[in-house]
DNA sequence: AGAATTTTGGTACTTTAGTATGAGTGAAAT
DNA sequence: ATTTCACTCATACTAAAGTACCAAAATTCT
């Protein structure tokens, strides 16, 4: 924010300047105006750029995107799904199932169907497919 | 590399056109000439703006971030850190001891040292702390 | 309502993961 | 030269993960 005033408070003075400048080359009876705006149109040009470069560098890192159209492809249900998401946070069957207010073993039921519908051979496994197919929202 | 010579062919046309219009004001005796340099400081200003956000949106999309000095601070030797890797890729011990030339003891050694290490209790939590801490090249 | 699907849960079993402990080897540091 | 450390491997064990098979509720769809 103090960085945005700063900035504005350079351009305000910049553009005074060259306000001057031309005014005084006006004056003196200098005809080269063109030769002037040119500058005028290359230095603000550069402030363009610079100025978008700074707010864009500090800008949204990730726009997390969620594959819904494959976990649906794949048929995996809401339940399953929500177990995928603990799994890839490094939860054990029991802790899942404590968070979910359910027996571990319905949880090993719904890793095992997960299992099969990734592909895999292990949770790990899983965890690395559903990161390579933005099936996990982090 | 089209879109650069299109975009530049349009820079140098508009500046003609700036150019006349000064001309002609100048000539027909109107001396507000700090409006047109304002308009043009502002016009080639936003060109700029523009013109970044363009070059910008196709840049690098990561460039792949690993804490080394995390990995030594955390006393992770170079094997276990290889190991470390595997595990991410969803390898099973017996996959990894395979691919690393190694008995599955040998790797099982190794994973419950990097288990203590990444104050993990399964080998699914240390992939989530360690890509947490960017240990991981991916 | 009836059918289909999801979610839930159980038992019994196999496999993999992880712990504990001890120990041999080679390379590098003191 | 001896100590330190990383790497290796083994045995024996416990814990967790995963499979197979079945089946009862609960939901959703038609």
């Amino acid at each position: 924010m103090k960085k945005t005033v700063l900035v504005f408070g350079l351009l305000i003075i910049a553009l005074l300047i060259l306000f001057n400048i031309s005014k005084r080359t006006y004056l003196s009876g200098d005809t080269s105006i063109e030769i002037i705006i040119g500058i005028i149109a290359l230095v603000f040009f550069f402030i363009g750029v610079y100025i978008n470069k700074r707010s864009l560098h500090k800008e949204i890192p990730k726009p997390i995107t969620v594959n819904h159209d494959k976990i649906k492809e794949l048929n995996i249900s809401n339940r399953e799904y929500e177990v995928l998401c603990e799994i890839a946070k490094g939860l054990s069957n029991q802790e899942i199932a404590a968070k979910l207010f359910v027996s571990e073993s319905t949880i090993k039921t719904h890793v095992s169907s997960i299992l099969v519908k990734l592909n895999a051979k292990r949770r790990t496994q899983a965890i690395q497919i559903s990161k390579e197919l933005h099936l996990l929202p982090f």
